[in-house]
DNA sequence: ATGAAAGCGCTAACAT
DNA sequence: ATGTTAGCGCTTTCAT
């Protein structure tokens, strides 16, 4: 038998709308009720219920969360896990709890939202990725539920977004290595139809045409996530150039490069994205940009709640700063 | 307004308990009601509300995951997405969700893991990790929770477990390097009071004896789970003796000790332990143990919430096998 | 400032 | 095989 908020009344001599007032710190209840209350809970050891709570609340307090299963670097980068603190600790401060799914692919993420949001389990969702075309963002938005993503969306209508400015770091690390003296900067981005690398993309051309650097197509590749494509594209640049630096869109396409700028015995400069944890262990360290993945889910979680509290927020979005962190790659 | 079970009640010409029972998929019902009962869900677009259900059910099918944030490597290490992976999938499968927080220290974390189960919100928890001396689990096996931990806790007594066999993978690991013709084998373990390093040690130390290799103490160093304490040991045992392999309990031990090796340019043979995405990073790529943490968390959340299912249990632990990964650093 | 009572949406014992 | 009814534990409107 558990203790419920009868019992505590009983004890209390006070009837058991009182003592939910108390719980809910309502303002005009007397010192003297609240303190013979606050004994009574004590006395019998009471814990509110959180399930009786939310089905009169209407509200679960919980955010659920989709991990994508398909993330090729899931186990990599520890972008997610990060990311997840940064959710867990805004949301722990405010009250609210996190819940986790793995989505094994595209459909059976959207049917797992459907069943956290439908089942009311779920107060909002958070993406932690966005794809091209993102079916659950469709979803989403045509059911009108609340939900944030990590990730800037091809379609900024009705969505809560947090992302990096990929524009402006792309642009400073360009702008470092030109003014270490580069000319011949090379791009092996990752697939272009995704906004990030199209932002990434456009940093670079900008930050080159300022300086009065003519764009070389031969420099400028394309490369899935990972390491052998990096390394693909790193040998295609190779045949036909040889540019004194590379920048990626990534740390695993920078693995892959670094692998192939080595088996031809160059030395070009390189600079990665994400600063992964391998990032350090290379030889040479390698150069990398941080993306500060607790601040974005920290903000996706700030977003999420004002919506849910129906805070006026006058912010749809977040931009949290990135940061270059310099290793031997390219030093000297 | 939210559909209810009553609404699909009226449309269908029956009783909410017949809608109740149609959901539970009771075998006492029509197969003609049933159908007119699922018609009506559809052209409603009912759904069931969880939160209702777990009122009136008194569970909420909800597992708690603690994530230590304590440990070292939370960010390095895959191990824990990974067994929270393994726990997810087994737990969509039971129909079960899975709820997750942060535990800032110990202290904290009894109090997240209070409130998940005082308040109801979660039928069992998950530990990750097992301390020394563990005051989470010495609070939930006080409060009778329900609870499975992964790493073999010191007191067994009321505990649902998951681990390696260490004092195998161990044993084989150290015979492996004694039948590539190794007889000075150094060993650098983790803090000697877990669990974890004590059955680890022992494995070392009987598959010396059983070959006949007495045990050297000068070969032996105990370091904390980071780099710079597997550096510090390397340098302590090579100030004496010249090992021909090194063992290690962690792979971050061996990174550092590694170094310290390349320092002094010598030889010698090099085991990780876990089998992080670093190991296969190194220069020479690293020798590792990996410990199946997926399966880890698979087994884990198998274990609890068969325990929660009252199924009559024979067993209170799982032990998942290890796998030794050779890379060049025992190679030649 | 406090109490009575209805209701959140679902389940299950009991009745038929 | 199906309906009636009384909860599950909490919140909140409406009284007083």
């Amino acid at each position: 038998m558990p203790v419920t908020i009868k019992d505590v009344a009983k004890l209390a001599k006070v009837s058991p709308s009182t003592v939910s007032r108390v719980i809910a710190e309502s303002p005009k209840i007397s010192e003297e009720t609240k303190k013979r209350v606050y004994k009574a809970m004590k006395e019998l050891n009471y814990y509110p219920n959180a399930i009786a709570r939310s089905l009169a609340n209407k509200s679960s307090k919980t955010l659920g969360i989709i991990l994508p299963n398909t993330a090729e670097d899931l186990f990599v980068n520890p972008f997610f896990i990060q990311a997840m603190r940064g959710i867990s600790t805004y949301a722990q401060k405010r009250g609210y709890y996190i819940m986790l799914a793995y989505g094994e692919e595209e459909e059976n993420e959207i049917n797992i939202i459907k069943d956290y949001t439908n089942s009311k389990l779920v107060d909002g969702i958070i993406l932690l990725t966005v794809r091209q075309n993102d079916k659950a963002i469709k979803y989403l938005r045509e059911a009108r539920r609340s939900f944030v993503v990590i990730g800037r969306p091809k379609n900024l209508e009705n969505v809560l977004w947090v992302d990096n400015d990929n524009f402006k770091a792309m642009y400073d690390v360009t702008t470092y290595l030109i003014e270490k003296g580069h000319k011949n900067i090379a791009f092996i981005g990752g697939p272009y139809n995704l906004n990030v690398t199209k932002d990434r993309f456009e940093g670079y051309k900008r930050a080159l045409e300022i300086r009065g650097i003519s764009l070389d197509k031969e420099l400028i590749k394309e490369a899935d996530f990972n390491e052998v494509k990096g390394y693909q594209a790193m040998n295609e640049i190779l045949k036909n150039k040889t540019p004194s630096a590379v920048i990626t869109t990534d740390d695993l396409i920078a693995f892959g490069a670094l692998n192939a700028i080595k088996e031809q015995n160059k030395k070009i400069a390189l600079v990665g994205f994400n600063n992964t944890p391998l990032a350090a262990y290379q030889k040479p360290t390698l150069t990398s940009v941080d993306i500060n993945a607790e601040k974005l889910g920290y903000n996706a979680a700030k977003l999420l709640i004002s919506k849910l509290e129906n805070k006026k927020v006058d912010k749809n979005h977040y931009i949290v700063e990135t940061k270059l962190i310099e290793r031997e790659s390219t030093k000297g």
